[in-house]
This record gives C-alpha cells, structure tokens and sequence, in this order.
DNA sequence: GTCTATATAAAGATAGAC
DNA sequence: GTCTATCTTTATATAGAC
C-alpha cells in the first residue's frame, strides 16, 4: 500500500471522515467505510494500512491548517479587539474547511489522546489555548480588555462557543460564516445587554 | 435481573459512567466496567439486561435532574437578567451533580441518537434549548437584551460555553461553581471590552 | 451474587487470486 | 486496485454450577 496519492484515496478519507463525525471514530467500522466507497472492506487496506492511518491523516491534516492560520492572526500587528476577531475568523473557516476533523477532535479527543499513536494531539491543544491567551492578555495589558476575568476562563468559554458551533452552523447566503463571527466577537466584546 | 436496588448497582453504574466519560460509550467495553469494580464481565448482567441499558439509568437519571431544574428557574417570576443567571447557575448545578453523565451526554449524543433506545436524546435537547429561548426572547420583549442578534444563535453559544465547562472546570474554594456562573453571565451580559 | 465456561457475533486485518 | 476467503481477536451476552 505503501501511500501513494489519488482521487480514489481522497474518497475513502472523504467517507472516513463523514461516518468518524456522525457516529465517532470507536462505532465506525471499516465495513461501513467501504461500503460508502462501493469496495470491500479488505480492499481499504492497499490504501490504508488502518483504520487508525485514517484518523490520524484526516486529524493530522486539519492540524496543520488550523497551525499555519492560527500563526498568521498572532503575526499581525493588529488592536485586540481586530485580533480577537481574526481569531474567531480564522477558527470559523478552520471548521468550514475541515468541518468532519473539527467534530472527531471536539468529540473524541478524550478516547484518542489514550491512544499511544494521538499523544500529539495534547500539544495541539495547548497550542490553541497559547494563541488565545496571547491575544486576550494582550488585551489586557493595553487595557481594551476587563481585568477582572481569568484569561484561562475566558479562553475556555469563547473557545467552547466558537469550535462547537460546528455541531450546528450551517452557512447560508444571509448568515454566512463572517457573520457569526462578528456576532461571536459583538457577544464576547460588547455583551448582550442593551445600553 | 430485572431491576433491584442496592449498593452494588450503584458502584457498577459510578464505574460504568466514569469510563464511558473518559472513554466514549462505544470504545468501553464490559470487560473494563467488570474490572473497575472487581467482578467478571458475566456478573454485570445480573444486574443489568446489557450495557445500553445502563448508559440508559446514567443518562435518564441526569435529564431528569436537568428537567426539574430548568422548571424551577423557569416558573419563578424574576428579571432577565436574573433569570440568565439562574438558568446558568442551573446548568453548571447540574454539572456538578453528574459530571459524567453530562460528558457522556456532550461527547456522544451523535453516536446516542442514533441507536433507537435513545432516540428520546433529540426531545431534552429540544427541551433545554426552549428554556433558554424563553429566557432570552423575554428579555429581548423587555428590552434588557440586544435585539440584533438571533437569540437562537445566541442560544447555542451560551449553551455551548456553559456546558462544555464539564470538560475543563473543577470547583476549587477560590473559584467554586458560583463565581464559574457570575463570570459567565458577566460575560454574556456585560462582555470583555473594558468601558 | 459471582464464577466457570462458552456461545455468538462483529471487529480489524491479511493472503493470494484475478 | 479489488475481490474472495478467511484468520484472529475481541466484543456482548448467556447457561448453569456454586
């Protein structure tokens, strides 16, 4: 098998990637991905060498572009209130994009990290938690931002808010994903009281 | 079988919920449930009909505490504000009763649903996101709250931020579960921007 | 109420023909 | 690159002795 590259390995990741989101990695078997590809569940295996390559491709590759865009908002020399923004954005067309990978990791990182072969993806995460730290403490310092809240529990709440809302958003012309994302930063930054 | 009470239900269904938390449902295995308490995988089904049916008691045991809780906040007359505030501090109380019935609940509705047992899944969350509506849409009518965002969106972020906090918080003296509610709803209500 | 033993089904994975 | 066939392991669950 080997990991050559083509169309047909695309689809198999693609329908990997759509049954590990509905029904998580542990309850989807190999013969329900094959028999959303039309092949046998012993075919799988020329392209893959496990059901965990997959996972971890699907997950790998998502990780990789959340990294490269999270990279770009810190890199910006840019106001708090427009980097917590770009943050949001760029979190937002993280979960456009990857849309199945973003739901495997907010669903089951807790059973892949106990496995030998996801250890990374603790690292991961506290790369994420850097980024938003970096940005709400920033805040702060230049005094755009309250004091009065733990940046760690504010991190964790925008972040719940923000990644989870691949469970339910979806885009469409009138509400498309920048949208929500001014709607994320107004909540987060203004409140929801009215003054 | 059919249906005793006693202590050693309660340790198979303690140990049984701690490891579908950690685990997911579908990667638990009985054989690892039967260990943590120190018995064979056979004896478990003298006390349950199988392992669905005790992810079943974890899961009805917590929506109905949820239920009468939401209730409660629902039917006393208070403002918007307050209400908001209750309706968190009910959430977070009900975290705290059942953290790992509430994880189970957030990590695997997916995989959940879709067994037909527990189809009843899709009414709770019907349920909880009615409440929430009423709380935010009442305030909206009274005009406490903002008007230009979608309160079912507004819903979802809340609910996420709130709810998620299973994954993340443990009750300290310093920081107990009360302060978790009143930065919560600081949040939502006032937001971050220092003014 | 738990054990021994085992039935039964489903899972991941492999070998070799085509 | 896929199929047929099958191995091996692991899972849920059951029967009957103790």
């Amino acid at each position: 098998m080997a990991r050559e590259s083509g169309e047909r390995r695309e689809r198999i990741l693609a329908s990997a990637a759509a049954l590990f989101a509905n029904k998580g990695v542990a309850a989807t078997t190999v013969r329900e991905i094959a028999d959303e590809v039309g092949i046998l569940s012993g075919s799988l295996y020329h392209h893959f060498e496990s059901k965990e390559a997959m996972v971890d491709e699907i997950v790998t590759s998502y990780l990789e572009d959340l990294r490269t865009r999270y990279k770009r908002v810190l890199a910006a020399d840019t106001d708090p209130r427009t980097r917590l923004h770009d943050l949001i954005v760029a979190s937002l067309e993280v979960v456009e994009a990857h849309p199945h990978a973003t739901e495997i990791y907010q669903n089951d990182v807790n059973y892949l990290t106990q496995i030998e072969r996801f250890g990374y993806l603790r690292n991961a995460g506290k790369e994420v938690q850097s980024a938003w730290l970096q940005v709400i403490e920033a805040g702060i310092a230049q005094g755009v931002i309250r004091s009065d809240l733990d940046p760690k529990i504010l991190y964790r709440l925008m972040r719940d808010a923000v990644w989870l809302s691949v469970r339910w958003f979806k885009p469409t012309k009138e509400y498309p994903i920048t949208r929500l994302a001014e709607d994320c930063t107004s909540l987060f930054l203004d409140g929801l009281s009215r003054r």
